[in-house]
DNA sequence: TAACCTGTTGACAACGTTGTCTATCGGCCC
DNA sequence: GGGCCGATAGACAACGTTGTCAACAGGTTA
């Protein structure tokens, strides 16, 4: 900039004023700065004018796993309020590992992040608290924040969903529903798992229960040993994307009716089609961006915690009865 | 800082000095330091770190679309590189519009990052040489940069995989091999499509060919039309994931033989198994993160072009014969 | 003519670090 | 005791911007 000055033969508060567009710059003096800029091919230091203004005009979006399509899609939401507010995005996965999380979330705040949306994997969040008095504006996407700290949410209606599905099952006749659910640390599979206790009531059956990371052997070992019940189950409520496919994955021919909770691509081209319980990534991600933007723009009303419905889609798998096994 | 020199009764410097881990400070004063920093809650400033030191740390990933699956699996594989490194990773999607795609990349620049690496939506890339004289590392993958522009690329090999993809359906006795890929204005699009007419040879028949953005009404446009011919085609040779994904979701029964670029989760649950010719997004990911790091590390030697193998994966629909039809 | 605007421009400090250079101190060698 | 050394500490400038304030010219008003 100072190049650009002594090349214009003005000062660098006029040059300053020319790139921000400030006006009280005479229309002949601009043009003669900008055609030195263009000369220069200058162009400003973001740094520097972050250091003197104090705004970074950058969001960190810390989630699980951005090869996650879920995920993916969330931060494709985030990412487009983001450029339209003519911010930056740095986004960081966590790998559900809660030390991750934090270096993550430290690291956007060492950089001055503006605000933070973040899809937890811990559940002790009090770290952020300095960063909240400092007054940055955090959003809490997918998972609420652990005790003690109060924050803007976006969640799905797990437990309704769960209810629905259940619900559904139920309507077509089965007594035998099983749940495959992630690891029950993780705030979405509690919550499902909940849904899916309380719409069967009396015929909650724990062996028909397997809550663990859904990794193919565990899913398998957990089918097998129930289908191996005197009393198999005639129905599988699949607590994730990632449970839905890699269940669909191990039932080889084992065909009983299955209801997933996350819509998945292809859902619809499988054989029978498979019903699920769809949320939308992108609607979670816009919603949690423009609460964060809100709060940007200066609105201090309490925290705010938003539950999206979900919506059951059935294909096919969710409406077999139990006489079609 | 400042703050914390005067708690601890020290210098601005000391203070540096232990948060930097220099070397030459007394231990019994480190502490104090340190327990001031506890104290008070301080966490270093890094844009006027940045500001003083030059180099910001962070790495630009433009690509298409993070909710593709393709380009989501490689943005995880360069995150986990970048962070490997101590860097962050700011990023964006251009989806596919030139505009947009410089108009990142030169953010990016403003904001300094210390290298760049792109999945470029347009043919023209000089607006990256002042970057590139000024020595930032740029990495082109999956396709290469417009003309007169000469950086690292990772690309895949697109035309030895379509050759590859051809001569499977070939040598299962098709002869009448359509080609239903993205808009051959994309690099890899076109690359395919070379390797479908140099493998096909005398078989070529222009009919048998659409080349355009995948929309389900163009793909079932395509399709529909196809098999409208006299002599329609036994077998579908699609262009990427997306059309593969469309075309299965318009084939409403045909059942022809197929083969698709790129590897799609539950290509091997559909029936029949959806055979393919797979890259690996998050090899190129890494390889291309890889690249950059030696080139931020000094590796000043001409650039690298490299090309990723693809693999073809049978599954079933590209085993299917002529008369299977 | 003096006082007062308005439009344009520039000088200067400040943002929070870090690199360079200098100062102090105790110990050691000659 | 004088000179030198290493270890520790601090003073100061600089990075490239922008906010504040002052200066100036030219015109208008009292």
């Amino acid at each position: 900039m100072k190049d650009v000055a002594s090349a214009a033969g003005v000062a660098l508060k006029t040059v300053s004023r020319v790139v921000n567009g400030e006006p009280g710059v005479h229309p002949e003096t601009a043009e003669r700065v900008r055609a030195a800029i263009d000369r220069l091919g200058y162009s400003r230091n973001e740094s520097a004018r972050v250091l003197r203004r104090g705004t970074t005009a950058t969001i960190g979006l810390v989630i699980e796993d951005v090869a996650d399509p879920f995920y993916a899609g969330l931060s494709r939401a985030v990412e487009t309020v983001v450029i339209d507010h003519g911010c930056l995005l740095l986004s960081g996965s966590s790998g559900e590992q809660p030390g991750r999380e934090r270096e993550l979330v430290e690291t956007f705040c060492a950089r001055r992040v503006d605000g933070l949306i973040m899809v937890p994997a811990g559940d002790d969040h009090t770290y952020l608290r300095p960063e909240l008095e400092a007054g940055t504006p955090v959003v809490f996407a997918d998972r609420p924040p652990g005790a003690g700290i109060d924050v803007d949410t976006v969640l799905s209606d797990n437990v309704g969903g769960a209810r629905q599905a259940v619900r559904h099952l139920l309507s077509h006749g089965h007594r035998r529903i099983a749940f495959l659910g992630d690891d029950p640390a993780i705030f979405t599979a509690a919550g499902r798992l909940q849904g899916y206790k309380e719409e069967l009531g009396g015929l909650f059956d724990q062996r028909l229960v397997s809550m663990r990371t859904p990794t193919p052997e565990a899913v398998r070992a957990a089918v097998d040993h129930m289908f191996d019940l005197d009393d198999p189950p005639t129905a599988l409520f699949t607590g994730n994307g990632r449970c839905t496919v890699t269940t669909l994955r191990v039932l080889d021919g084992r065909r009983p009716a299955l209801v997933g909770f996350d819509d998945f691509e292809l859902a619809d081209l499988l054989d029978p089609g498979v019903s699920v319980v769809a949320q939308d990534p992108s609607w979670m991600g816009r919603v949690a961006a423009e609460l964060l933007f809100r709060r940007l723009r200066g609105d201090t009303g309490p925290s705010e915690h938003i539950e999206l419905p979900v919506r059951l889609i059935p294909r096919g798998s969710g409406e077999l009865t139990p006489g079609d096994l």
